[in-house]
DNA sequence: TTGACAACATACTCGATAGTATGTTCAAGT
DNA sequence: ACTTGAACATACTATCGAGTATGTTGTCAA
């Protein structure tokens, strides 16, 4: 019985979240394309051969899955890095790596990342659409949370004298731009294999620590 | 008599350019606060303290208005890193006085350059508003003219052995980033003097040169 | 002085779209 | 078998904003 109903719960919470997924990923290859509020719900619906009423069954607004999808992108961007910031190795090695693996976060999930974007404009410009305080206090965390995770080994490789930096908001905020690049001039080629993706990344990468004065080659 | 009307004629002229400028501040500044789509004519309006029926006497539609901040946007880059461009100078030189140029310019401008960035997004999704054809490939080409000048200056600096790219698209987008990145974080403080905003420009300089390589000090 | 026109303001229309109300299906529990 | 509710689809409403039509004012030329 417990176990039953549990597996059966289990199943639907699936199903839900697959279902939401689907939709968040429609979602945002439109708000990617044309912008949060200039996207209709009938777009997403009709990219993922739906109706609007399978939206508003799993979203109570346009702006909870606007949110939804911002929440998804930050959280693949934790999901990223987190691994890495818990390994010990020299600052500089730990940045090179983090670094790595937020590129190839943002090219694989660009729409996602695109929405990211978004939302962070409209938090810096008191934009966002819907009025949860709770709900834009708790992302903007998470933003502040996932930048901090950078400045922290920025801060170390500079202490072991790696790199090295005047202002450290202009630096990291240089460094994000470098970085984030992809989301916005990156175009997938069709038949580009994960090594040409990689390549692009290390490149990113490079050109990122060079920034910060790294002189070092690169493995 | 001829005279008379010439005058005339060029004082209209000026007035309906000073009246079209202001609208172009005040769209500019709800374009960056809000987004294209997001803004209505009617915010646009009351921000300069006017109402649509003064907008539509100078602009055929929103998109319009639009593109002609855009373009003039794009302008106030081209007059702020032209004549730099004809300096017989050093190619790194003539690099860093351009790269400077441009943050100095895209900082004082910034409302404009982040229309520009919009629209550079909507020629990329192909999601531009108007369908005039010509409009729109002018923009285009004014566009990639721009980043032709960047592109040369990085080749002759690279002959020169001053700086070191691998890929020059993924270089030349990563130059762009970094140096266009103050449209997206810089924020004006109060009592904030050209000093200042000179050094901020002067960082982003710094970081851009760096990433292509260079080692050498800044001035 | 008057006619004409530029430079607006005011008052409307009309289409698009966020949101809602209701209908349908199907799978699971009893 | 039948009841229930989740997961949608369909059909509608209400609002907002782009665009338009028309009214008002001041200025210049004849």
């Amino acid at each position: 019985m417990a176990t039953a109903a549990r597996s059966t719960k289990y199943r639907r919470q699936s199903d839900t979240d697959l279902s939401r997924m689907e939709i968040m990923e429609g979602a945002a290859l439109c708000f990617e394309a044309r912008g949060y509020s200039a996207t209709s719900l009938d777009e997403v619906a009709a990219r993922i051969s739906s109706t609007k009423g399978r939206i508003y069954h799993h979203y109570a607004s346009k702006a909870e899955l606007f949110l939804d999808v911002y929440r998804t992108g930050m959280m693949m961007n934790f999901q990223a890095i987190e691994p890495i910031l818990e390994r010990d190795m020299p600052a500089i090695e730990r940045l090179k790596a983090v670094l790595k693996a937020h590129v190839m976060c943002v090219i694989r999930t660009k729409a996602f990342q695109n929405v990211v974007g978004q939302g962070v404009d409209m938090l810096r410009h008191g934009t966002m659409p819907a009025n949860e305080h709770a709900e834009l206090e708790q992302l903007a965390a998470l933003r502040d949370a996932y930048s901090d995770h950078f400045r922290t080994v920025l801060e170390q490789a500079m202490t072991d004298g790696d790199i090295a930096y005047a202002n450290i908001k202009i630096a990291l905020n240089s460094v994000f731009m470098c970085i984030n690049g992809p989301i916005v001039w990156f175009t997938p080629r069709k038949g580009q294999d994960e090594r040409e993706i990689e390549a692009v990344a290390d490149e990113c990468v490079l050109y990122a620590i060079r920034l910060l004065g790294y002189t070092g080659e690169m493995p």
